[in-house]
DNA sequence: CGATGTATGTCGAGT
DNA sequence: ACTCGACGTACATCG
């Protein structure tokens, strides 16, 4: 890791043209190759950066400092003009632990699957990420009178999800051993107009309460 | 700009629930007030982080340092646990001049609406952004047999954005003054499975070509 | 303020 | 290697 503040200008030549004029900004050099050039704002989004895999150039054009940051396999091209170098600091860090994450969707499947009465007394699971020709439905089951139920999960439904659940009923629909089967879209949150487009296609919207879900999971656990 | 290499731990209690072990990392504190956490990896993506506006606390517990950041809306928590600082700078940048872009899909729009003959010989524009009751369609124009055409626009063609136009050629062919209404899906690239949709959709695909349209517009202004 | 569409999205998983 | 969907997506624009 390469810590350098320095006057520059920047040029991007890639998947768009752009050009940042010369003033004091902090470069930072990963081990993993990449390049990113950051202001003093916009949270952690830099202005300007290259992604690995790419090289640096550093080289002097006459007598201007010029870096050429240039990824190796697009050929996409970031050029750093550095007229004055006000911090220069390199550091080892070696390879991070990494991260452990808990809380997303596929959480929420797994305790919906293994509490699938939330969804009504007597409904049962057929299976998780049941396989179809356009990918898996998240959770196929039966309500209590039998019936085939899809259900899509999202932790924010919004219209695509709608879309992709109407996408795996018509083909789930197509199997007369399932047909006919209904849809539910379950989210944590559910957009107005996500709900209004299921209710068009005949699907119900229902809302999952992950922290009570999770409470089903921890009762014996508690603190 | 603060820049603070450090052993830390890291957790964060948010949207979802995260922890980094001790490890040493790269602290960025910008004057914004946002607070990322670096690898030495993962291109300009920090492995955790707060956005402004936040608040940054220190403070020693037990002898052991911690620095608590808390999102001032949501009131998300990110917690370091500073074990060894090795190395601490600050260094004011002020004001970031900006960045200047080219080559989005505006400009798509724009460039296809001035030479929609593009798409065929004879072709005629009606108008860019037609409004419908769900929204704007790209483009709508006639094709050489005064037929009616939507144009959706998209940088890089996805399954929902030929979603999207199906929902407006249903919406414009009950107009009994357009109808029928082909569709047209335009884009630099598509996904093979959004062009399949499209197919199945009696939709048209069509490869737009950025610098070709772009230089019908400049061959007058070259270097 | 919510809804919508773009992004140099990035990232990871599955094929 | 490529495709696809999720993301603490973030972000701007528009109603």
């Amino acid at each position: 890791m390469r810590l350098v503040i320095a006057r520059c200008s920047v040029d991007y030549m890639g998947r768009l043209t752009a050009h940042l004029p010369m003033a004091p900004r902090l470069i930072l050099i990963k081990a993993d190759g990449s390049v990113s050039v950051h202001a003093d704002d916009r949270a952690y989004k830099p202005l300007n950066w290259m992604s690995p895999p790419c090289k640096l150039r550093e080289e002097t054009i006459d007598g201007v400092l010029t870096w050429s940051v240039v990824h190796s396999k697009s050929g996409e091209k970031l050029v750093l003009t550095i007229e004055e170098v006000l911090h220069d600091y390199s550091h080892e860090l070696g390879v991070d632990p990494g991260l452990r994450k808990d809380g997303v969707e596929a959480h929420l499947q797994e305790l919906l699957a293994e509490h699938i009465t939330t969804l009504g007394d007597g409904w049962t699971l057929i299976r998780r990420e049941y396989m179809t020709a356009i990918g898996p439905v998240d959770i196929l089951c039966r309500d209590e009178l039998g019936g085939t139920v899809a259900v899509e999960i999202k932790r924010r439904g919004e219209i695509d999800g709608v879309e992709q659940l109407t996408r795996y009923l018509e083909l789930l629909n197509r199997d007369p051993r399932l047909a006919p089967v209904k849809g539910i879209f379950a989210a944590q949150e559910i957009r107005p107009q996500a709900r209004v487009l299921a209710a068009d296609r005949g699907i119900d919207c229902v809302i999952l309460d992950y922290d009570a879900l999770r409470g089903i999971e921890r009762t014996d656990t508690l603190f």
